[in-house]
DNA sequence: TGACGTGTCAAACAATAGTTTGAAACATCC
DNA sequence: GGATGTTTCAAACTATTGTTTGACACGTCA
C-alpha cells in the first residue's frame, strides 16, 4: 500500500506509484480486460489522462504493473517455500503446491501476481507470450524437478508434462471456479481458509497418483481394472511407444 | 447446423433458429462478453435488430440458447457415455472423463453446451445461478456416485468433494488454459487430438489417487514419504486388494 | 522577472456495442 | 382489394471506454 487509501493524494506525491498500485490491485481483482482505465485513476486518486502520460495506454501500464509484480516476488516468495532442492521429493511437491495455492487464493499485495498470472492463462493478453517465457516457464520446468523423482528413475517427457498439468491443474481450478465451487459445496472451506486443507490434499492425491508410475503393479493393478466389459472397444493403447 | 453456412437467409426462413445456432456458436468460441450482437447477427444473416425482435435483448438470447442446448444435450450425450451404473466404478469413471473432454475439445455443436458452461466457470453471466442449479449440480451428483465406490467403504463428504475436484479440474484445465500449455509444451497433443492421451492419463492418475483412501497402507506409505529423507523407502504391498 | 520543462486537470474525441426507432416489406384473413 | 398483424431493415440513439487535447499550475534556472 502506499498514500492511496489514507490520502487522496492530491498533491506532489508519486502518482506514477499509486497508478501502478491501483492498477495492480485493479487488473487481479477485475482481470485486464474487465478493468477500466477510469476505476484505476478514481483508485489512485489521479485524474484520466494521468495513465497516458506516465505509461502511453493501458497495455503499457499492465505490462509494467507485471514487471513491478515481477521485481517484488523475486526477492521474496520462492515458489519452493524455503523448503531446499535437497529435500525430500514429497516435502517439495507440497511446498510447491502450498505457495501456488497461497498466491491465488490469500489475499493483499502479494497475491497479485500470481492471480493476474492465473487470469492471464484463461483470458490472454497481448503480453501473454512474455510471461509464458518468463513466468510459465521457469515454473513448469521446476515444477517437472520436483515431479520427476517421483515419477521413479527415468519418466519419459510426456508423462513428466501430463502429471505436471495434472498438479497445477488442482489448484488453478480452486481459484478460476471459485464462483462456481463456492456455491455448489459450500460446505466447504473457500478463499484463503482453503488453503490448508486444499494443500494437504492435493498433495496426497498427487503423491498417490504419480506413485503409480514409479511403481509397475500399481499400474497392472489398474490396468486389470480397465479391462472389464463397457463397451467392448478394444483398447490397447500404445504403452509401448510412449514417445 | 441449418441455412446459416449454406444460404444467407434473405427470405422467410426461420431467422429465430438461425440466430439461436449462430449464437451458440459464437458464445461456444467467444465467450459471452467478448460475444457482439453484431458477430452473431453477421453468422446468421440477420439484421442487428433481430436480436432485439425475436429475443429482447443479449442476456435473454444467451439464456435462451443455454435452454435450446441443454434440451438437445438432454437427448443424446449422456455423462456416462452409455456406460450403465452397474459398470465397475473405474469404466464409468473413464467414460465420465472421456465425455467431459469431449465436451471440451472436439469442435462441432455437440461441445457447445461443455464450453458454454466451461466458460461460465471462469467468467460467471447472470445466469450462472440457473446453470449451477441446472447443470452443474447434477454432474457433480453423477460424479459422486461415480467416485464414491472408489473411495473405499463409507467416504466422508469432504474427501468425496475435494476428490471429485480433483477430477473435473483436470478436465477443465485442458480447455481453459489452451492457449497456455499448447506454447509451453508444443510437444503435447491439443485439441480433439488430445481427448483420448487425455483421458488415459486422466484416468489412471485420479484412479491411483483415489484408492489411497480405501487402502490405509498406502496411506501410511505417503506419510511414510513425508518423514523420510527421500530414497530408500519400502516398498512392497498393494496387488493384493483392489478392492 | 521570465522562459522552460514537468504534472495535472476538465473536457472533448473516436470507436465500440447494446438498444431502439420508424418505415418498408410481407403474409394472412375478411 | 384492403385492413391487420408480423417480420425485416437501415439508421440513429445511448452508454461506455480508451485516448487525446489544450489550458493551467508549479518549480527550476538564467
Amino acid at each position: 500500500m502506499r498514500s492511496i487509501a489514507d490520502a487522496p493524494a492530491p498533491a506532489a506525491a508519486d502518482t506514477r506509484a499509486a497508478l501502478l498500485q491501483a492498477a495492480a490491485a485493479e487488473f487481479a481483482e477485475t482481470g485486464y480486460h474487465h478493468t477500466t482505465i477510469r476505476a484505476i485513476c478514481r483508485r489512485a486518486g489521479a485524474n484520466v489522462a494521468a495513465v497516458h502520460y506516465h505509461f502511453g495506454d493501458k497495455g503499457q501500464l499492465y505490462v509494467e504493473v507485471l514487471r513491478h509484480l515481477v521485481q517484488e516476488a523475486n526477492r521474496r516468495l520462492p515458489y519452493d517455500m524455503g523448503v531446499g532442492p535437497d529435500a525430500p521429493p514429497p516435502v517439495r511437491l507440497r511446498a510447491f503446491v502450498r505457495s501456488l495455492l497461497g498466491r491465488l487464493l490469500e489475499p493483499g499485495p502479494h497475491a497479485r501476481l500470481g492471480k493476474l498470472i492465473a487470469r492471464e492463462l484463461t483470458e490472454p493478453t497481448p503480453s501473454l507470450e512474455v510471461i509464458v517465457r518468463e513466468h510459465m516457464r521457469p515454473l513448469s520446468e521446476q515444477l517437472r524437478a520436483v515431479i520427476a523423482p517421483l515419477l521413479g528413475p527415468a519418466p519419459d517427457e510426456r508423462t513428466l508434462s501430463f502429471c505436471g498439468l495434472s498438479v497445477v491443474s488442482q489448484c488453478f481450478f480452486y481459484f478460476h471456479c471459485r464462483a462456481v465451487v463456492s456455491r455448489l459445496l459450500p460446505e466447504l472451506p473457500q478463499g484463503p481458509a482453503a488453503v490448508e486443507p486444499l494443500t494437504d490434499h492435493i498433495t496426497r492425491f498427487s503423491l498417490a497418483a504419480l506413485a503409480t508410475w514409479s511403481q509397475p503393479d500399481q499400474t497392472a493393478r489398474e490396468a486389470g481394472w480397465r479391462r472389464s466389459p463397457a463397451r467392448g472397444r478394444p483398447r490397447r493403447r500404445e504403452a509401448a511407444t510412449s514417445r
